[in-house]
DNA sequence: TTGAAAGCGCTAACAT
DNA sequence: ATGTTAGCGCTTTCAA
């Protein structure tokens, strides 16, 4: 292992120039630059980021915590997260909650001890309630799922005008019939991503005039391709009769599109279906999928922003809401 | 910010009865034990890992580099590192190579700097050549693409068999006209998944007495759905005839299934198509994916268990190469 | 512009 | 079973 020390013994200087030199701090004069560069490159010295932690209190690192990567929209998050962060100078340590809140409340915990400095908290579970754990954490932005009021940082996506421009795109496409296929929650839960895209599917039936029927609300266990397939497939048997569906994410647009597929229902002649994320994959199923694409570019490098921000500056200030903007993008699947 | 000092002086110890009773070393008497524990509570004692990084030289951190993690196949290879290396006690950074041997040959450098105790890198495009560098860097185990003879650790895919198996699968599926989806490489390149793959769908031919076609050879610039569908849709536009694909991945495998139906071709009625990974989403498609599923637990876990052991125990062993074994999962898309 | 000294928080090695 | 000492490799602070 070659330390500072040993590099500036070779150019004979002191550690202080050397780090001056790596670190293009303070000025240095050419020569000693050409000394010590020389060295650096005749040792293969390379810095022990250890010690720079131990001694400066930051590391470089960003955590990432998401519910799983094997969900497709977080795992193009996470590559977002990930492209961006390296831009700024950051490397990226990811956690995997598991969509649970204790797995939410260790990431934020966790942060602490775990060198970071920062995190990026892509919850579904955490609530208001915890929002005392948040404050005393590291800097962390929220990203894209609930609402937090005045406590954290928060990139929000655009739930509620998302889902009600979903449910008016069917209605425009003649749909008379339109079901709702999410995971259901707690109704008295108030910062839900699934509470605000129900609200936003019964705005956008109110806007047309329609009645919401709750034969039409899907039975979905959790947001999984394989539930949704499961739960569309229960309500064809049990004869109801619809002619749209507004799926709360694509992964559970994708499974209707199966589960209607074994029951020997056409997308979009016998049913229109419409998702939530545009993940890449919406563009390349059978039939496409027509889906709410909300800005993801502008969310990471949002979400960084405001982190890096409150990394380099740690004078407390109140926290900011910021929803991202986004496109209905129509596909085959609403035809 | 609490260091283990105030916690030491709470419980009228010195820092090392803490630091063995936070680690579980030598023995403490159940008195101190208390003592440290109560005034932990207390404090709300958080260790420093940079400072024990310094002094022991071990971070907990291993990297994980792979080309994106927009590929599907990638993001579930890295939450089910990220799960098996929790279970381990090992958190995960993430690095995005790009699929460019720059990206990763700094993943290889970079970790050396990154505090990572070990890497597994997912390479495709770093060779022998490279094996110097592999050498030097921290404990290192590949990860299913490329071959490399004794140099280093790797996981390897069952490239050749799997699609020998598809191939042939195929074949007992009544085809006689089967295209190769790839992007293609230099042939000359030994080590390479894609001709590994290439050399497998050849031997499925032979095992059939079937000849094999340059025409059927599909022209996919990367491996992406776009490029794959683009590819597809030129070899339909140019008039040849063909009843069965096999694609080089799952997401190739979905861009031809977008592109034939883009071209009106239906599958599997007029061609078959079978694919490599067996990602999630192969389940639910429509048609559903026929592909090779190798073991991914298997994969990772032994991945895992081969870093954990090199980085415990530094003394230089031959690399060893494990292959892992698949299943075809026959589905709607060759039926 | 450069260097010397001190110390970040922890643990290995050595006392007791 | 517990404590003392020294030092991991860097940067901050102060002095020259």
């Amino acid at each position: 292992m070659v330390t500072m020390s040993d590099v500036a013994r070779l150019a004979g200087v002191s550690t202080m120039t050397v780090s001056n030199v790596i670190n293009g701090r303070r000025s240095v004069s050419q020569d000693l630059r050409r000394r010590v560069l020389d060295a650096v490159r005749e040792t293969g010295y390379t810095m022990n980021r250890s010690a720079r932690t131990l001694r400066t209190g930051t590391t470089g690192v960003i955590g990432l915590a998401v519910p799983s990567l094997d969900h497709m929209y977080f795992a193009e998050l996470g590559s977002r997260v990930i492209a961006k962060a390296a831009e700024l100078g950051y490397r990226v340590a990811v956690q995997q909650t598991g969509a649970h809140i204790e797995g939410e409340i260790d990431a934020v915990a966790m942060s602490h001890t775990l060198d970071c400095d920062g995190l990026i908290l892509s919850a579904i579970e955490i609530g208001p309630e915890e929002a005392a754990l948040l404050n005393r954490s590291i800097p962390l932005v929220l990203l894209g799922e609930r609402l937090y009021g005045e406590a954290v940082d928060h990139v929000a996506m655009p739930n509620v005008e998302g889902t009600r421009a979903a449910t008016v795109h069917l209605v425009e496409q003649g749909c008379r019939r339109i079901a709702w296929a999410s995971n259901a929650v707690p109704e008295d839960d108030q910062h839900n991503v699934v509470i605000d895209r129900l609200l936003g599917y019964r705005r956008g039936l109110a806007d047309a005039g329609l009645r919401e029927d709750p034969e039409l609300l899907v039975p979905v266990d959790q947001p999984t391709m394989a539930d949704a397939a499961a739960g569309i497939a229960q309500m064809v048997r049990d004869g109801v009769e619809f002619d749209g569906v507004v799926a709360v994410t694509d992964a559970v647009a994708f499974g209707v599109m199966r589960g209607l597929a074994n029951a020997g229902l056409r997308v979009p002649q016998d049913v229109r279906v419409i998702g939530f994320d545009d993940v890449q994959h919406a563009q390349f199923s059978v039939p496409s999928l027509s889906t709410i694409a909300p800005d993801h570019d502008w969310m990471v490098t949002t979400a960084l922003t405001l982190l890096s921000e409150r990394i380099k500056d740690h004078s407390p200030r109140p926290g900011r809401e910021l929803v991202a903007p986004f496109r209905l993008v129509a596909r085959e699947s609403t035809a």
